[in-house]
DNA sequence: CTGAAAGCGCTAACAC
DNA sequence: GTGTTAGCGCTTTCAG
């Protein structure tokens, strides 16, 4: 009775074959035993389970998914890994996906559409279940190739008329508005927006936008600071330099990012600038290190988690052929405000 | 002559057969020119690059790997994705197999080796190239399964006599060793340690055990802090309570982790503690945030992007079969001394 | 340098 | 409820 490691010896992996053999049955009863126990009968699930475990049988992924051309493989593609809003997608797609035996291919796109496009051409070669990508903008190929795939698409963190399948996200430019509308409301009246690579992070730049429009409603003029670089603490800390420097009445600032907003308020305490009293500072995502600060951040909270987690499940809904059938799910943002841009302390 | 939309209504893909048609040429001769162009002739690269393109070709990878039996995949199984030490991790991964064509399974195991076990084996089905897994303790099954694959296993963070194959990391005993040393060199004589999830987290627990021999040989008594729960900016801030209503006269805190040691810098902060002045704090890891706090914090830099990379490296390095050699690579951490534990201030 | 045939290990479709 | 047959689309021999 050959044992596991004798197989292994051989230099050949355990087939189906095997475990078939083993159990008495033939391969496509072991198939379904696997896939679909409740079409098999509890007597051979048994004699199978046990042939598996004694082997060691492990699936061949790749012979299943040649065969049913569709694997459980989620391709999930973000701009970058590091930043803690992404990570917080990822963990949301991972949350539902890890109990259904899905897995997650993960690419970085570096805010770049032309990786994005070669990481969509790359994945699809998976015959993935679904693929989650972040945004609505591609390259024309990119965009074509996520119409053409069978796999069900999903496009996050920003809405748009026109995405490929299902897009799920919350308005950045009506989260931008209301955060500027705030800071208003508060009092500020020379208010300043800061943004880092606008060129390329997309959602960046529409919250400039609803920035200068709310301003515009106002009839205030806008004062935008906008870098190249990607945004980092040191950044955020420039910028408050920066502002001073070109405008030194400034009052309040609205950063396109907490990591900038958190440059800005470890700044200010360096530098003994008074927040919000001097200046009065806000961000965009609601990071929690937004609360352990001094003065806590005002910020807008992105429901990053919730959109992974809703990316997930509608990929798993979606099993099965079909055209693809549009949707766009709006979830909602939520506007916290804290002492970093309080005019009062509330007590 | 049919283009690609066409072939795309017909629900089905184009394949390799396709181009080589297209291309006049035989399907192992559309196979070599993307696989190893050298060996086919220039005027058939040009003619099967054309038809590719024309046709929007995508490899099956399926179908390759199934054949070839490896594939260009590389699992990475971290403990968690949002952390941001494991997101470095990631990032370095990626750094070096993105230009490769090789692509990232992520695994989340929670910390928790049942859910590595399975990730593990569910991982191995792809026949990845390497497979990169964080620590060095796993369950049996787990163990024998990275033993037993064709995969370049590499584990890291941690250093083990025992390890599968490759092992890429530094030593958290020694750097817990040198940082507790520090503080006591600085003067501080009632020093506590605070950990959290160290039953799950073995590392963590090594630097427990790194801080209580320096104590040991000093004479001085081990105060430690452990909690059950998972580590957060709460946790810390929670830890500095908890630390004077047991031990009010201590004068010096280790945290197993810098997100702890921020926790509880802030709430020092709020609480008017003077750091280090009252209680000095010192963290592990050294991510950026540390260097932004008021005061900076202490550290140890733990060489996390670096890890990914020589990970990667390795893997693509050791191509082809053969039986497994081990290596251990010891990276070099850094401690990071600054105005969370200094006792004058330095100018 | 190029090609024909065989087969990787599984699942779909159809029998029984 | 179970088995048989026929591929999925590549890459690996082995010839030329």
């Amino acid at each position: 009775m050959p044992d596991p490691v004798d197989l292994a010896k051989e230099r050949r992996r355990v087939t189906m074959r095997d475990v078939a053999r083993r159990a008495g049955v033939g391969t496509i009863t072991v198939s379904r035993a696997l896939a679909e126990p409740e079409k098999v009968s509890p007597e051979l699930r048994r004699r199978i389970a046990a042939a598996v475990a004694e082997l060691g049988y492990l699936p061949n992924h790749m012979a299943g998914g040649l065969s049913s051309q569709r694997t459980r493989v989620v391709p999930v593609i973000v701009p970058s890994i590091r930043n803690a809003v992404f990570a917080d997608l990822v963990e949301g797609v991972n949350d539902v996906l890890l109990g259904e035996g899905y897995q997650i291919l993960l690419g970085a796109s570096g805010y770049d559409p032309a990786r994005e496009e070669a990481l969509i051409s790359a994945f699809l070669g998976w015959f993935p279940a679904g693929i989650v990508v972040v945004g609505t903008q591609h390259t024309e190929l990119g965009a074509r190739l996520l119409t053409r795939t069978e796999a069900t698409v999903v496009e996050l963190f920003e809405l748009s008329s026109d995405a490929v399948e299902i897009n799920i996200g919350f308005s950045n430019a009506a989260a931008a508005r209301d955060m500027t509308a705030h800071l208003l409301d508060e009092g500020y009246r020379r208010v300043a927006f800061v943004g880092a690579f606008m060129e390329r992070d997309v959602r960046a730049g529409v919250r400039r936008s609803g920035y200068e429009e709310v301003l515009a409603g106002h009839g205030l003029p806008a004062r935008v600071l906008s870098y190249p670089q990607p945004s980092s603490y040191e950044l955020g800390g420039q910028a408050v330099q920066d502002l001073f420097a070109r405008w030194p009445d400034t009052d309040a600032v609205f950063f396109a990012n907490d990591v900038l907003a958190f440059g800005a308020i470890t700044e200010c305490q360096k530098r003994g600038i008074p927040v919000p009293q001097r200046l009065a500072i806000a961000g965009f995502n609601g990071l929690d290190v937004g609360a352990r600060m001094t003065p806590e951040l005002t910020t807008v909270l992105s429901p990053r988690r919730e959109m992974g987690r809703q990316a997930a499940r509608a990929i798993l809904g979606r099993r099965g052929p079909g055209a693809k059938r549009r949707e766009v799910i709006d979830l909602k943002y939520e506007i916290l405000v804290r002492a970093s841009t309080r005019r009062r302390r509330e007590d």
